[in-house]
DNA sequence: CAATCCACGTGAAGAC
DNA sequence: GTCTTCACGTGGATTG
């Protein structure tokens, strides 16, 4: 049998679950029951100081109480456990996956029948106070009477094949090891998942689905806006570089000029052109046109025959529209009214 | 019992999960071996067109084979499913979780002993091409001889009370129920997380604590940047720009921009710069002190964080000073402020 | 009570 | 062959 701490080691480290107390995980009383179990050392599973002492861990089998076993241990809303009674305020809920593994008290469990080790099949008696599998049986109609060869009864009796009784125990083990690696890595994620009310595992894995399906939306809009915000800045500046770029830069335009910046949805437009009648109204009529939504504006004449604009708008929400675009089509309408 | 399609109905919908044949959901043929189990119509369970066709759903409980149940379904980089034999590229990966729930073939369960509906207490044969639960046992050694009352035998035999036969089907029942619940959103945890390669539940839910922390790290960054390096990436080239004016284009200057234009006594000073507290005033008390008389003036807050003012002013009839000279004073001006 | 959740042991079956 | 993963049925425990 290999050594079962590889596997956890790794997401202790990943997933910086050292701050949480895996109470039910300390594998090392396996060996009690299971002779040619190698033991582990514990301190690389926790490797620091635990919430609260592992109460007198006898025995590795057991199905116990159920809550308890990870108390003083919530999630806040960052994702990052509190440790230690946090007096975090609306999740006062706890964690409680693979419930009390390892305190004390005998086992209730080994139920069917654990035909292992050549003992007699029967059902186990429910004896608090006994350790692990040595355990107290009593003779039940369903014992198993018919038969001396033990474990093997069972095996060929269905015709299907069984596992041979040394391995079984080793099955045991590894299966509660699966157990115990999944029921951490619910816990590693109820961590991870803010705001979640339920700590069922279904509810812990719904609201992670939720939770990864907000986080991409949120990531991927931000993600393209912020590359579309670097690429119009260029745009702008490229354009606020030379007075007339490209296409109309040319000839006869008049000292009108346009300037626009953007800073999320807010955009600012300034504009300096001559005196005009119905200057200001054409100018904001057709940025309204543009799904730009005109939240201030203020025209200074300056100079005796032009008129300075400054107009501070907000973008449509389903509408974007890059700088150039937007200072293009002004100048158009701006040349159309001149 | 209670109609078991609302839990899964509603991830069906949230998660997006209708591109997912759920094969092994199909739970309208409890009725044959529970009677008085509700009936459910399957169409709101998966409302689409399956990906293939459920091969002829006999009962409810099996555990067969472990692939082909959720076969031509993989989930690409994008976290997105892409159904029906994808021949995408790297990951041939086969979601499989609760498998073959509902295929054809007896039932090579119900272990142990299922004492349920006074039925002997026997073990199952394999026996295939048989419905469900009404199967044929065999008796061996472990049948239950010695009692005629056959569930309640075992409830208080071990001292422990357990349920009641009549309740006992409803609590396997529930309890299959809970297990798909549970297999669907691991299934629809693996569908919103992207290019995991392994599809273990253990690796499902460790890929997704770091796919949360990875999303949940790149958008904390991407969203302070968000704020100001947009803001400032625009005032940055901006100010190369405005440097067409030589002299002190070498130094740190935070983002500020200075303009000023100049026609016959009027001043025009557009200043965009950051938001700081009594910017505007220092900035007017520095154009008097520049002999110039404020005439107009505008600030607008723009952008969460930068201001933009405009002013208006007129040069006192006896100085006269070049615009060159005035933006230079300005600008140092303002950078005592800043 | 009934409902729900969980860990347990176990056989089956794929993956190495 | 061994190893791993899985769903299953089941009892205990909690919750309402």
């Amino acid at each position: 049998m290999e050594d079962p701490t590889n596997l956890f080691h790794q997401y202790q480290v990943d997933y910086s679950l050292d701050d949480l107390n895996f109470q039910s995980f300390s594998s090392e009383s396996y060996s009690s029951y299971n002779p040619n179990f190698v033991p582990e050392n514990p301190q690389n599973l926790s490797n620091n100081t635990p919430l609260e002492p592992p109460q007198t861990e006898f025995e590795r089998p057991a199905k116990q109480l159920k809550t308890n076993s990870w108390n003083s241990c919530t999630t806040n809303n960052n994702g990052q456990i509190s440790a230690k009674g946090s007096p975090s305020a609306s999740s006062s809920q706890l964690i409680s996956f693979e419930k009390y593994a390892n305190s004390a008290s005998a086992t209730p469990d080994n139920k069917h029948y654990n035909n292992l080790e050549g003992s007699v099949i029967m059902k186990p008696k429910y004896e608090p106070g006994l350790n692990g599998y040595n355990m107290v049986f009593q003779s039940s109609c369903e014992a198993q009477i018919c038969s001396p060869n033990y474990g093997q009864v069972l095996k060929r009796a269905v015709g299907s094949m069984s596992r041979s009784p040394l391995h079984a125990q080793d099955h045991v083990i590894a299966e509660r090891k699966r157990r115990q690696k999944l029921s951490q890595r619910f816990i590693a994620l109820s961590a991870v998942v803010p705001g979640l009310k339920k700590m069922d595992k279904a509810s812990v894995l719904g609201d992670a689905i939720k939770h990864i399906k907000n986080l991409q939306e949120r990531l991927n809009t931000l993600e393209e806006q912020a590359a579309k915000k670097t690429v119009e800045s260029v745009v702008f500046v490229k354009r606020s570089q030379l007075s007339g770029d490209d296409e109309t830069s040319s000839s006869d335009q008049p000292l009108s000029e346009i300037e626009a910046r953007v800073s999320g949805k807010d955009v600012l437009i300034r504009i300096h052109c001559e005196k005009h009648k119905g200057c200001l109204t054409n100018i904001l009529n057709q940025i309204e046109k543009l799904h730009l939504t005109i939240v201030n504006c203020s025209i200074l004449p300056f100079g005796g025959s032009t008129n300075h604009i400054t107009i501070v708008a907000q973008k449509d929400v389903e509408y974007s529209m890059k700088v150039k675009d937007l200072v293009r089509n002004l100048r158009q309408a701006l040349l159309k009214i001149n």
